[in-house]
DNA sequence: ATTTTAATTTTACGCGCGGCAAGTTTTCCC
DNA sequence: GGGAAAACTTGCCGCGCGTAAAATTAAAAT
C-alpha cells in the first residue's frame, strides 16, 4: 500500500500526476477518459486505496444515483425478503439503494421521509405504514421526490401503488377450500395494520357470496406488528369458545396463520387435510417461513419477484422522467398447496 | 406555512432575520443561545418547515453523530431484531443509526464498510459475516473508526466483541436434557457461517463428556444463511438414515431447528417430552419465532437487552475516548422450557 | 452613566466534491 | 506536417453546512 493517507481527490489526483477533474470524471465514468490515464489512475488506485465521499459526492450533483426503500417492518421476513431483491435490482441498475424501516412507527416514518430529502434521492421506494401513516407527510414527499408505493395503499390518498390483488387472493384459496372441504372461516386482526386486510377481508365475503356460503369472520383483539402473538391469543380464545363454525380457518395473513396453528398445537388439535385432522388452516402470502410451519401453511403466494421487479422499474422509468403511473399495478396470487388445508 | 420554500440555512437565517451561524448554533444546541433569538428561530421554524440538510451537517464535523450498525443477514429476524433494539438505544442516547445488511455477501460488507468511511460515523456497531468476512478489511476498519463488534468474533483476528456465552448455552441445554431424559445428539451445519457454531458444538462435547455420555454429532449439508431449509433437508436426511442415536436433538441455532421440526413433522414424528411424543427437539437462541413452532421450542435464550445494551454503551464509551476493550463480554443464556423437549 | 465582561453575532474560511468555461496539450487523420 | 478533434488542465464557483476568530452587543458591575 502506498505511504501516505489519501485524505480527498485533490491529493489523489496529485499522486496519479492528473488534475482532480479529470480524476473525477474518470470516478463518474471510467470509459470518459483516454485509456493511459484510466492506466495510471488504476495504478494508483492499486498503491493507495482511494474511494471519493459519496456523500459528498450527491451534495452538488443535480441528479443523484441515490434510492431510498423504505418498508414498515423489517423484523418482518416478508419485508426483509422483499426489501433485499429491491435493493439488488437497485445495484444492478447502477444505483446506491438505502435501506430504512419504520419499525411500526409512524414518527419514525416521518423521520425517514426527512431524513430522504437530505439524501438527496433519485427516487424512492415506499412500502408506508398504511394505516398508521401521515398521509399528509407522505402526499407532500411523494409530490417532491419521484417515488413508487408498493405492498400496501395509502386509501387517503388516491395514489397508484404496486402490490397484490388482495381480494384475489382471498377468493382464490376459498374457492379452493370449499372445493376440499368445508368453507372457510376468515380469522384476522380486529384492527389491522394496512388496508390489504380489508381487502381480504371483502374477497372473502365476496367469494363466499358466489359460492352460496355464509361469510364467518373472527376477529382477534391486539394493535401493532406482533402478529403471530396476535394470532396465538386470539386464536386460543377463539377455538376455546368455539367461535369457529367450521372446520377450515382462512387467515388474513401468514403470520397470523403462524400464531394461529400454534394454538391449534397449543389446544391438541391436529391440523391438516389429511385423515384424523381436526381442522384446516391457510394463510395468505407466502411468508418466507410459511414452509417451515408444522404441518407446512398451504397459503397464496405473492409475487415478490413481479412486485419487486416492477415497482424498481417504473422507478426507474420515473427516474427517467416519466410521470408518477395514474393506475395502480396488481398482481396476482399464486395458490401454494402444502399439508394444512 | 410560509410563501416561498426555504432551500437551506442561509435562507432560513434570512427570513428569521439572523445570520446562518447562529441559527447553525440553535439546532445543534437549542439552549445554546439567548431565550430571544431562540424564540425567532422557533417562530420562523413554524412558519417554514425548514430542516438543515443532515448529510451536509456531517461533511465537516469533527466528531458527527452518526453511528452505523451493520448485521449480516437481515432477514434473519434474530438480527433484524437486535438492530432495531440497538437503533433506539442510539437514537436515545442522541445519535442517528444507519442500518446495513450484508445480506451474507462478503464483497457488501466491504462496499458497507467503504460507505460507512464517506458517513464520517462516530463509531459503529458491526455484527460480522465471521467465516465469510474479509477480515483484513476488517481489521483496518476497526483500526480507524471506534468499532464495537458484537454476536459473533472474527476469530484471525483477536478482537473482543460482546455476545453469548455460546459454549455456556450448549452445556445448559444438554444438562437440563439430559436431566429429563435420554441424551442429546448435536444437530448443525457441516459448514457453519460463524464461529458461535463452533463454540456451541465444542460446549455440546464438554458438557456431554462431563456427565459421561459419548458426544454424537449429526452434520446437514448446505451453505449459506437459509437455516431452515438446511435444517430441514438435512433432518429428514439424517431421520430416514437413522442417523440419530437417541430420542433427543439439539439444534445448534433455532432456525435450524425450525428446520428440523418441519422435518419431523413431514416424518410423522410426534414431538416434545410428553407421553407419546417420539423425539425431542430444542434449539439456540430463543429466536423470535421460537415461540411459534409446532410444538413451541425448548432452547437457550440469548440476553438480546444485555448485548444490545452492553454494545452500545461500550460504542458511547469509545465516542468519548474510551479505547477499544481488550476483552470480550459474553452473557449467559437462559433456558427457556417450552413443550419441544 | 461608564466600564467590565460575558454572551452573541459576523466574518471568513473550510469540508470533499461537481461542473462549467477557457486555455493547453495530445492524438488522430489526411 | 498541418489542422481539427479529443482529452486534459487551470481556475473558479456552488452545494449546505461547521467552526474558529473577530467584532459587536447585551448584561452586569461599579
Amino acid at each position: 500500500m502506498g505511504t501516505k493517507k489519501i485524505r480527498n481527490m485533490e491529493e489523489f489526483a496529485a499522486v496519479s500526476g492528473l488534475s482532480r477533474p479529470t480524476v473525477s470524471k474518470y470516478f463518474h465514468d471510467p470509459g470518459s477518459v483516454r485509456s493511459s490515464t484510466r492506466t495510471r489512475i488504476e495504478a494508483a488506485l492499486e498503491k493507495y486505496d482511494y474511494r471519493p465521499n459519496i456523500f459528498a459526492i450527491n451534495q452538488n450533483r443535480k441528479l443523484t444515483k441515490n434510492v431510498g426503500i423504505v418498508v414498515p417492518y423489517l423484523a418482518d421476513p416478508f419485508f426483509a425478503e422483499i426489501a433485499r431483491n429491491i435493493e439488488q435490482r437497485c445495484i444492478n441498475a447502477g444505483y446506491r439503494p438505502t435501506l430504512y424501516s419504520a419499525h411500526g412507527n409512524q414518527a419514525l416514518e416521518n423521520d425517514i421521509l426527512d431524513s430522504l430529502r437530505s439524501l438527496k434521492p433519485a427516487g424512492v421506494l415506499l412500502a408506508p405504514l398504511g394505516r398508521a401513516s401521515d398521509a399528509s407527510a407522505v402526499e407532500k414527499f411523494c409530490a417532491d421526490i419521484p417515488t413508487v408505493l408498493f405492498d400496501s395503499s395509502l386509501e387517503a390518498l388516491g395514489l397508484a401503488y404496486i402490490g397484490s390483488d388482495n381480494p384475489q387472493f382471498s377468493m382464490l384459496i376459498v374457492d379452493y377450500l370449499c372445493r376440499t372441504g368445508e368453507p372457510p372461516c376468515f380469522f384476522e386482526m380486529a384492527t389491522p395494520s394496512n388496508p390489504n386486510a380489508n381487502k381480504r377481508r371483502a374477497g372473502y365475503i365476496h367469494a363466499m357470496q358466489r359460492l352460496g356460503q355464509e361469510p364467518k369472520i373472527v376477529k382477534a383483539a391486539g394493535e401493532g406488528w406482533n402478529f403471530e402473538e396476535i394470532g396465538l391469543r386470539g386464536g386460543a380464545k377463539a377455538l376455546a369458545e368455539g367461535q369457529f363454525a367450521t372446520n377450515t380457518v382462512l387467515c388474513s395473513n401468514d403470520r397470523l396463520a403462524i400464531g394461529f396453528l400454534t394454538a391449534c398445537c397449543e389446544a391438541g388439535l391436529r391440523v391438516g387435510h389429511e385423515p384424523g385432522c381436526r381442522i384446516r388452516v391457510a394463510g395468505q402470502d407466502d411468508h418466507p417461513f410459511a414452509r417451515y410451519t408444522c404441518p407446512p401453511l398451504t397459503t397464496v403466494a405473492q409475487d415478490y419477484e413481479a412486485i419487486s421487479r416492477h415497482a424498481a422499474e417504473t422507478l426507474f422509468r420515473m427516474i427517467d422522467g416519466a410521470p408518477m403511473p395514474k393506475d395502480s399495478k396488481l398482481f396476482e396470487g399464486r395458490l401454494v398447496m402444502r399439508v394444512s388445508a
